[in-house]
This record gives structure tokens, C-alpha cells and sequence, in this order.
DNA sequence: ACATTTTATGATCTATGGATCATAATATGA
DNA sequence: TCATATTATGATCCATAGATCATAAAATGT
């Protein structure tokens, strides 16, 4: 699974699809990449100001990257928060 | 051109390379950006604070997008500022 | 080497992130 | 339905991002 993220929204979203896929829940994904839970929440959500050490932080615990590339044409629903 | 990032200093130098690639200065993207050359220049350098609203104000105007996934193998080479 | 970009640094100010605790709202499962 | 687990919200405090201006340092071109 790999999610494309062209907004916080996008990227919160892809980083709850990830945590569920791996069985964990907020409180767990705190406990081992050493943030809160209310913090992962407001992530989750998409909260635009989110500290970009605090993603990373939250993408090594789920162990995955990120590939910058040039933007794809894209389905609608691949962006379900642009409307 | 699609760059692997696993921290704010490797999408940094995405980031940087894509301006590059566009033939663009910092001054030139952070006029169609919105932001700051002074702001560009630390994103740049992996400014680990920097927010997540102004990385996807870079990349949106770059026309980049990100995708999350798994983390590959990966040949050293591609994460330099991990040693 | 020199003039001209381009990029980095530094200071100030205001806004806000995340740690932290408490708790409310939801979801889940028996 | 009810008890329990999970997620969201709200407040406080401290640190720091980014806007902004000024300027230093570095890179580029001829």
C-alpha cells in the first residue's frame, strides 16, 4: 500500500491507514516513537502545522518513507480532501 | 526524478533539487510560493521544525507530491545525512 | 579579480506546536 | 446495553517557526 499526500490532510490520512494496517493504536504508535497520543490524533486529523520532525518521527515507527516525485494526474478520490 | 526521504534533511534536498530542476532560485520559488527566500533556505538545509503547511506550499508549487510506503532496502547513497 | 546574483545568518515579534494532565466523545466487543 | 478501549478536545507552559528587515557569505559569469 502507498499513499500519495499533497496536504497535511493527505499524509494524517495516509499515516492512520498505515498505523491500523500494522494493528496498533494511538496510545501503541506513541508509546514506541516516543510522541502522545493526542499529538498523533491532531497528526491523524491532518493539523496543517504540524512539526515535519514529528512526521518522520511518526514514519519511522511505522517504517515507512516517503518519495517525493513530480504530481501524477490522479483519481479524485485519491485527494478526498480537496472538497 | 523521485527522491527518497526519511528525514527533513532528505526532503530538504529533494526539494532543492526540484527548484533546481525547475531552474529556479529561492527567490524566484518563494515568490510563487508565497513564502520567504530566508524561509526556503532552511527547509532546504533540513530544518527539522519546519511546518508541514509550508513543505506542501513548496511542493505544490514544485508540482511535487509525496507517497508514503514501505521503507526499501535503499543504497546508502540515497540517505547522506544519516552518517 | 570583480560585479552581480543567490543563499545563509541573525535579530525581533507574534503565533502556535507539542508535552502534559484531565476529561469528553466515540468506538468496540461481549 | 454496558464496560472498556480508543480517540478527540481543551487548557497551560515553554520553545521555536516564520514574517520581516538587514546584511553577510558564497556562488556565478565574464
Amino acid at each position: 500500500m502507498s499513499l500519495i499526500a499533497r496536504s497535511p490532510k493527505n499524509l494524517g490520512h495516509a499515516i492512520r491507514e498505515a498505523r491500523k494496517a500494522a494493528g496498533l493504536s494511538q496510545g501503541e504508535l506513541a508509546a514506541r516513537s516516543g510522541l502522545w497520543q493526542e499529538t498523533i490524533s491532531k497528526v491523524e486529523n491532518g493539523h496543517a502545522g504540524t512539526k515535519l520532525e514529528t512526521v518522520f518521527e511518526l514514519l519511522a515507527a511505522l517504517d515507512l518513507e516517503l518519495v517525493a516525485r513530480a504530481r501524477s494526474k490522479g483519481s479524485a478520490s485519491d485527494f478526498e480532501d480537496l472538497f
